[in-house]
DNA sequence: GGATTCAGTGAACATCTGTACACCGAAAAT
DNA sequence: ATTTTCGGTGTACAGATGTTCACTGAATCC
């Protein structure tokens, strides 16, 4: 009857509360700011006491901050992902949105915490929200500086490019997690996509500044 | 030596303590999220006694609205200042964002409270800045329909526009009210300028979707 | 197989939270 | 001149908060 003994190591077990941790985390969040987490409710619904918390984390901040690391390394392998492709940029975009709205659609609660989070204090969290998103944008517009098309652009009109593709993608985010109806997110989707493109004919007639 | 003794109206009175609790709680929320906002500090810092916050709101949920509605006043009022003057295209853009940025400046604590609370939550305020920004992107589309240059778009292209410059603007006014160095505020206004600027040579590239 | 490490326990702490209640005193209404 | 209205006070309460401390018991090490 019982479902199985499963011996299991110290290690396992502590990765495992630890992902319990991070989990009951993004459930919670999805319902309030992360400085308005308490460590009381977060424990009982792990179902830890309050102290054990402190064998994985040294404080809230710290736990803050793996959800952003963890976030972060889905966006990335978000951008790998499109990279891989054929980087035509009219397929590019399309590509683009597609993959953003799968990655949206399938790990909504870390995207709500960095959509939330983005703005949303003056804690560590933040800042390093925006620090990744900082970096993600120039990871971008060196992406985009590759491409024959934009090979005559300047960094920082290509700086400028590669902002603008980051607020459209991280509203969008914003938009879809706050969506729960599908047709909605749908539509979201949609609507990204063609902005998107408006901004790459915006792109395709521009005239660089001086560097 | 006593200042001067001011016999006040009740009524006056009334509305200084309110004034007050709205402007003690902008300034608390320049620290934490409106979730975490308490209301013991809250009244703290008005110099009232925790009770007497409920002769003027009868939740806090309630203070929090009267905030969003405060703050919505003030971007209204920045449209309709845009409005008033040509509404040539090239000009209409560096003249929003300059006026945008002469709004920002002198109105922070509403503008970060904006920008902090849009996805910061599922209570009613996140609900209510959304629908305010519903309204302000409808206002902005139709404004946007009475230029010559976009008599052709469908209410589909205009609301694509009008979503990709709100979504721009409140990103900026993010990244605006995060920065308080005013050499990277300045920088912060510059980037968006030329960010809009790409959107319009978007927009006047762009071939109109079928409606 | 005995010693050690360590994730998780449970009670206790001082402090903070929102709200209820009876009350006060001055402005307003009669 | 008396009564009513009402913004603000002070006390009190039950519950939640983060952190401390000595502890248990099983997996790990030697």
């Amino acid at each position: 009857m019982t479902p199985t003994p499963e011996p299991e190591s110290r290690q396992e077990k502590k990765d495992r509360t630890r992902r319990a941790i991070l989990d009951a985390a993004l459930d919670l969040l999805a319902e309030s700011s992360f400085a308005a987490l308490s460590l009381r409710q977060l424990t009982k619904a792990v179902g830890i006491v309050p102290t054990a918390f402190y064998r994985h984390f040294a404080t809230l901040d710290e736990l803050g901050l793996a959800l952003v690391d963890e976030s972060f390394v889905s966006l990335r392998s978000m951008l790998s992902e499109v990279r891989r492709g054929d980087p035509r940029p009219e397929q590019l975009i399309d590509a683009s949105v597609d993959v953003l709205a799968a990655h949206l659609a399938e790990d909504v609660p870390h995207f709500r915490f960095i959509s939330r989070e983005r703005y949303g204090g003056a804690g560590a969290v933040s800042g390093a929200i925006r620090h990744e998103l900082d970096l993600f944008e120039r990871e971008l517009a060196r992406d985009l500086g590759r491409m024959p098309e934009l090979g005559a652009w300047g960094a920082r009109d290509l700086a400028l490019l590669a902002g603008l593709f980051v607020n459209l993608m991280v509203a969008a985010a914003g938009e879809f997690v706050s969506a729960d109806d599908p047709r909605a997110r749908a539509r979201i989707t949609e609507t990204v996509r063609h902005q998107a493109r408006m901004a790459v004919v915006g792109a395709a007639g521009w005239s660089p500044l001086p560097d």
